[in-house]
DNA sequence: GACGTCTTGTAGCAAGTGCTACGATTAGCT
DNA sequence: AGCTAATCGTAGCACTTGCTACAAGACGTC
């Protein structure tokens, strides 16, 4: 078992019953394998962590690329809608549960989540500089004016508050009214 | 030592040493007690961590009366880098760290989270609400709006993306150009 | 003073934590 | 074949975890 070949695993695992919970032996049950190899391989479980995250936000990017192909948004609103749908599907929301422990790690310091953290970031805004309209006056900056609107509005979802981020993306004006 | 008096020391370190390190011992060392008390009084660590985020969210509350006053912002944008510069203030940062761990837990359906990142939203939102200019056209729309883009600002400060959320607000066209 | 309830200290338990020591097996190279 | 280095299993260590058993003081009520 390599190192590459156990990171999927563990991934899962991670997704499945989050970060707080990832203590060495579990992770290792859940790879086949026993913390002893999962020390003999990464060294430490910071290492392990950093490693782990950096391969979901690799995972994360791919996810991204596969799910929203190429042709350009004619709206912003569009944009919005699209990427919206992608992150609040069924299937993304284990993946939106391990983003939020992410966010707390990289607001508490802790490197190897800033790290991942900002990685993704960095990948959807780039995604959705692709997708801005083809005339838009600022693609630049109403791409980050999405990310940003898109970020509260999970982050809402994600405390219940679903129906009050619905309700300022009508007011918005983004949305298809 | 009531429990009342014990929860401002807990919070305390809370704000200061984060929820994953929260475990009994330390947490009674320093609020001056033991485990043993701990558990006496709030008689098991999850109900313990239910109380005290509930009085985090009711001291939440009380310092967004007496940071914010009373009168109304002239504009949307006003209102919005009125409560940013408070949340982006260095003596809010201890809560902000906090805060991303709440939105963390009440992602994975814990419902002491989920309950006390609900109160903190609403108590913003309605802050938020009594702030929108006089002749808003929508306050309540507007209001829920602001409180995404804010959200989201936020989320890309804690990450490292504190630039890229500026740059989106000035594509917003709130911010006083 | 007697009684029962509330509060608190000291010890400790069973389970889980990250990590290490040591030995056995395997693989690759000469 | 013989040697070296990578790979892995078994035990275990020192420590922390949440929580409990047991007993002693504090305190108001009769």
């Amino acid at each position: 078992m390599s190192k590459e070949s156990l990171l999927p695993l563990l991934a899962r695992h991670v997704l499945a019953h989050g970060l707080g919970q990832a203590s060495l032996r579990p992770l290792a049950k859940a790879a086949g394998t026993s913390d002893r190899m999962l020390i003999y391989h990464f060294g430490t479980k910071e290492a392990l962590l950093a490693d782990l995250l950096g391969f979901v936000a690799g995972t994360y990017a791919q996810a991204l690329d596969a799910a929203l192909g190429g042709e350009r948004a004619g709206t912003r609103g569009q944009a919005l809608a699209r990427i919206l749908a992608h992150a609040q599907s069924e299937a993304m929301q284990p993946f939106m549960a391990l983003w939020w422990e992410i966010v707390a790690g990289a607001a508490r310091g802790l490197t190897g989540f800033a790290l991942a953290a900002q990685a993704i970031m960095s990948e959807l805004l780039g995604w959705l500089e692709t997708q801005m309209p083809e005339r838009d006056p600022d693609p630049r900056g109403g791409a980050r004016y999405l990310l940003a609107l898109i970020e509260g509005t999970l982050m809402l979802d994600a405390v219940g508050h679903g129906e009050t981020a619905r309700e300022g993306l009508l007011a918005s004006g983004l949305s298809p009214a």
